[in-house]
Order: C-alpha cells, then sequence, then structure tokens
DNA sequence: GTTAGCACTCTTAATCGCCGAGTGCTAACA
DNA sequence: TGTTAGCACTCGGCGATTAAGAGTGCTAAC
C-alpha cells in the first residue's frame, strides 16, 4: 500500500488533534476541523488503512484513533514544521552568574520546566577531553591538604586529602609547581603512567600526595557519582492523564528522583554520532521506565570536549515542534553565556 | 470528664491498631485483639466518649475511629515507649567519605528513605556561628580569581571573582596572608565593618578584591540559595494511599522539589529552643501543603554553631517510635563520625 | 472514487440493591 | 453502678444492570 500526499495530510491532522487534545480521535472529527473537504466516511477508509500501515493505533474498538511510536516517528522526522521561539527568560537568568555552574543548572531545569510543562533533566558537563587550568594544594590543618582542581568551562571540584607526615610551606609550594607544570592545560587522556611516575619521583618522600591527587582527579572523572544530575519539574507529569495512573506516575518520578538511570541516558546521548538533538519515542528509549513517553535530549558544549545533556521528558503526545525549537534556541544562548 | 487510665489504653489501642492498618478501627477489633478484658459494647460506650473528647475522629457514621491530631499528640507525647533500634547501614556509609559533606548528605537522605518508607530531606549545615578556617585566593586565569573558603567542619566554599586589574604572585600571596591572619579562627559574627575596612586599608589599590572576598563571604551564609536542602524517597508517598490521591501527592512531591518550602521548615526548626526531635502533627507544620502529613525533624550539629536539619515526612499514621528513635541514633552516629 | 446511512461494538457514567461493618440504644445482669 | 448482650439502624463499598454516546465497518447509492 502507498502512503499518498492524501493519508499523510490525515495522519498529520490526526497528530495534531491528539496532541492537543490527549484524546483518541474520530474520523468525523478530522473531517469536520481540517481543510481537507472529504467526508468523515471517507476518513475512515484511509484511518483503516493507515491502522493497517502501522501509523497509528485503536485503543478499543468503537474508540479513536491515536498515534503508534511509528507515527510519531514519521511525524517528528518529517511532518514538522521549523518554528522559531523565544526563550529570553533563560538568558538573563544564565548570564546572572556562570561563576556558579552548578546554580546556573538548577535554573535551567526549573525555568525549562516552567516553561513546556514537562519534566526536565540535566547532566552537569563531564570533565571527558577537558584540559586542566589549574590546580591547587593547600594545607588546611595539620591532619589534612585540600586539593583545588579547575578545568576548562570552570569547574570546580575540591578533595581533602588526609595526610600523615607534616608537611611545610615550601614543599607545599614545590608540590604545587610540580603538580601545575607537569598537568596544566593536558587532557585526562593525555595523564599517563609515565606522567605520574615521573612526578612521583620528583616528588621523593612526598609521591604518595602525588598518587592522591593523581587519584582524586581520576576518580572526579570516572565515578557514576561524578555524574551531577538535576531534575525539575517532575510534578508536570500529573498534568498528563495518560501518565498519571499512580503506578506509572510513582515509578517514572522515582526515576527522576535516583538519577542512576538517568545516568545511563545521558551516556548513551554522548555516545551517539549526531550531537544535535534526539528524540526517543516509547520504547526506543534506554530506560525501562520511560516506555509510554517521550524524552528529547540535547547536547551542550562547554570548551571542547565538555559536554552536557538537557533532556525533557513528557507524554508521547508532547508538544514536538515547541520542544524540539526551545531546546535549540537553548543551546545557543548556553553556547553565547560559556564561550565569552 | 476524665481520661482514665482505661480510656487511656483504649486509646492507644486504637492508635497502634491504626498505624499499623491505615484501616479505621471499629469496637470489636479492639475488644478481641488488645489485652483488655472488655465486650465490644464497653469499648464502643468509652470510644464514644473519646470522640467527644477530641481524641478520635469518625470519618463518617458508621465506619471506625481515627485519631485525630490531638490523639496523634498525645501518643507522640506520652503514650509511646521508647525502643532501641540500630542504624548500622548509615553509619558505615558515612565513614566512607567525610570528605565530602554533599556526598554524606545524599547518602544519608537515600538510605534513611530507604530504611523508614517514608520521604525524608536533610538540609545542608549553615555557616551561622561558625569559625572560618581557611581562605585562599588562586588566579585561575588573566580575567579571574578563585576564591576557596573553608569553615569549621569542612564545609568549602568555590567563589570565581572577575578582576579587571593585572595581579602578580606577590601580591595574590600579600592578600593571602593578610585575609587569613585577620580572618582566620572568626566567626562570621565577628567580621565587622572595623576589620574590613582595615584590611581593605592594607590591601591599598587591591581593596576592592577584598569586597569581592567578603561579599562572598557573606553571600554564601545569607542569601536562600545557599541553603541547599537533599530530598530523598519522595515516591514513597504512594505507599500511602491517604496521601496518593492525584491532588495531595502531586502538590507534596512538589514542595519536595521546590525546596523552597522547605527552607522554611528548616529555619523554624533551628530557630525552636528545644534542639532535640520535633514533631510536627497535620496543621501544626509550617507548610501548608503538608497539612495531611506528620513531619519529624531532628537537628544535627557539626563543630559549634554549624546546624542542620532532618526531616522525615510521612502519613499522621507514621510509625513514631520507630522514627524518632532512628534520628536519635543517627544524630549519635552523625555526631561521631563529625567529631573525629 | 466518494458519500450517506445504519447496525453494531465498546466504553463510560449513572443507578440500584445488597452486604457487611460498625454504631447507639435499651434492657438485663452481676 | 458498671458491664454486657442484643437489636435496629446507618452508611460506604461493590457488583450488576442500564443508558448514552462515540466511533467504526459495511453496504448501497451517487
Amino acid at each position: 500500500m502507498d502512503l499518498d500526499e492524501r493519508k499523510l495530510k490525515i495522519l498529520h491532522a490526526i497528530i495534531q488533534t491528539y496532541l492537543e487534545t490527549g484524546e483518541p480521535v474520530g474520523s468525523r472529527t478530522i473531517s469536520k476541523y481540517s481543510d481537507l473537504k472529504l467526508s468523515s466516511a471517507t476518513i475512515r477508509n484511509e484511518m483503516s488503512d493507515l491502522e493497517e500501515m502501522g501509523y497509528i493505533i485503536q485503543p478499543h474498538t468503537s474508540a479513536g484513533r491515536i498515534p503508534s511510536d511509528k507515527g510519531y516517528r514519521l511525524y517528528v522526522d518529517h511532518l514538522m514544521e521549523e518554528k522559531e521561539r523565544e526563550v529570553t527568560e533563560l538568558k538573563e537568568l544564565m548570564i546572572r552568574r556562570t561563576d556558579k555552574l552548578e546554580q546556573v543548572l538548577k535554573n535551567v531545569v526549573k525555568v525549562l520546566a516552567n516553561n513546556t510543562n514537562y519534566a526536565t533533566m540535566i547532566s552537569a558537563p563531564q570533565y571527558h577531553q577537558n584540559k586542566l587550568k589549574f590546580i591547587q594544594l593547600s594545607r588546611v590543618d595539620e591532619h589534612q591538604i585540600l586539593a583545588v582542581i579547575v578545568a576548562e568551562g570552570n569547574v570546580i571540584r575540591n578533595k581533602l586529602i588526609p595526610i600523615c607526615e607534616e608537611l611545610d610551606d615550601e614543599t607545599i609550594l614545590k608540590l604545587n609547581i610540580l603538580l601545575n607544570t607537569m598537568l596544566n592545560g593536558k587532557t585526562i587522556a593525555e595523564i599517563n603512567l609515565q606522567m605520574i611516575s615521573s612526578m612521583k619521583e620528583q616528588a621523593g618522600i612526598h609521591s604518595n600526595i602525588i598518587s592522591d591527587v593523581v587519584d582524586a582527579v581520576a576518580e572526579a572523572i570516572h565515578s557514576d557519582e561524578g555524574m551531577e544530575i538535576y531534575t525539575g519539574g517532575a510534578t508536570n507529569i500529573f498534568r498528563y492523564p495518560e501518565l498519571s495512573d499512580n503506578g506509572k506516575a510513582s515509578e517514572l518520578i522515582q526515576t527522576l528522583e535516583e538519577k542512576q538511570m538517568l545516568a545511563e541516558l545521558v551516556t548513551e546521548t554522548l555516545n551517539k554520532d549526531d550531537k544535535g538533538i534526539q528524540v526517543y519515542i516509547g520504547s526506543e528509549s534506554p530506560i525501562q521506565s520511560m516506555k509510554d513517553c517521550s524524552v528529547v535530549t540535547a547536547t551542550y558544549e562547554l570548551g571542547q570536549g565538555l559536554q552536557g545533556t538537557i533532556g525533557i521528558i513528557g507524554p508521547k503526545r508532547m508538544d514536538y515542534e515547541n520542544v524540539m525549537s526551545t531546546l535549540k534556541t537553548l543551546m545557543e544562548q548556553l553556547d553565547d553565556v560559556f564561550h565569552k
């Protein structure tokens, strides 16, 4: 069977109507409220074909049709029109305190959730391939020193390192210079075993501190705990009856709360070749508990190699046009803010 | 009317049964499953009295009785027996990485939520009255310097300060020494205007940096954004049918997510004279959306003057005994961990 | 190829009646 | 005087039944 022009138009109308109402849409509705001059009977015939081809589904006999995952996919890929929108509010918020990345991210999820009425998430950028900008050791008290690690994009990490032996200021200064001259401007991948043992040699009896610092750097990068994820607007889920059945809502909110699963989604997104906007419809998503949702993700970048993911989680009948253009604008804004 | 021994026993039995089942409890149940040797008819008479006195409520004629806020209050204040319990899991978790306070707090809410099956929250300790341990300025690049502020209890804050003029290493060292000698060991309250102007004078042309650092310190303390609150187990709410009506659950989870309201609760708790365990039953809570819940809070302390709040949010028929003793043990564990 | 009409299906909401749990009252009992 | 047994009464919950409405599929006519 052929997916001709008219079938496409009808499918388009069905999906758009469903996006608005959330109710299964019947043939009569399409016949009345679209500019195709066709009777409901004709529409019915076409709908029957579309169902056979797998683009729409009947929840039960004698209900209207709703789009299938395949239908949504076609819609997202071909039927959606580009549309411009402003997200000025976001820009303002972000300009205010770019020094505190965490705060920016929290603001972004909050504002984005309010603007879109869906649940949102954002992952803090990962060090991956990012250059170290600055390392500093300081003695805090007799038993521990503080290592501050700053990477490109002004991502800051603190690590307290316990010490056994005494350390005078001069030694700390030496270690500082050693660490900075050796590691400054290097990406994580460039720090190899040879450099580490070279540093240890030069540090002499304090070689164990070098180990600790390197460990701290590595840990900050690799550990799953290092993947900070912020979420917002979880309760927006209750706006959509098809998601707010007690069981589903609870499961979804738990996923958002635990963040462990979301980390997988972020990893998956970042590993995609195409770093633009990704759309996961229903069971396309790597997260089991989101099989009744759609997830739209976008990758943002601070400096080179320092990437994070923004995601929007909503019902399958999400307003894709709006969400995708909002995300696109947001990406530009973020670039603007971080690159100056 | 007098609240005699027998009435107390019956009230106790009613509340305990209700805590277990969540269903209104009838006279026959009490007569059968308590060790009072009384017939259901007698119990009925007494229950009628208890209702008149305001300790129990009938949701509708010919349902059993449930405790009123007043009844719960009596229970919490007088009827509960002390009970010991172990919370070893928590201790282990906390010992592991005391260097990263944030991580500890996140772990605490998570484990506590799993142990109790209620929603949990914890506020990061506030600087309030806490001594500064260490301040360090370092030049990160040409346009900004990084201020690291460490307070007692190893609470670390970073602040990036933009600079206009050039600064050489020597000047930074001088400023560092100046800041540390002037501010080290001081509480926030002790840093007064005189000290600030004295420092500015000594800093000469770089006095504006002093302002910025002082501002940063002040901001870190005062701003509402500075009140970090972590929550966990929000979805536990769905375990209790009386809270999981769509409307209520949504409202509650939103409150937990937004954290703004919770900050008020924390402030309220910290301002109480009695710093022990507080119980807010129903409308006693300062948070409107929790009028159908009970909230149990406890104050913990790191060093002197550095305080935070742990809270447990659950249905009114919360297992008070368990929760309160868990919190008590947890407080001891936290003291243990932070004070060594 | 398109459309009008009609019978059929299935869901949803409303209504009815029954059951059981629990109460309140009264009268009998210790 | 306090306790208990018995009984009529109330009310929410639940399943069955019913009616309404929405939408389809099919057929026949245009």
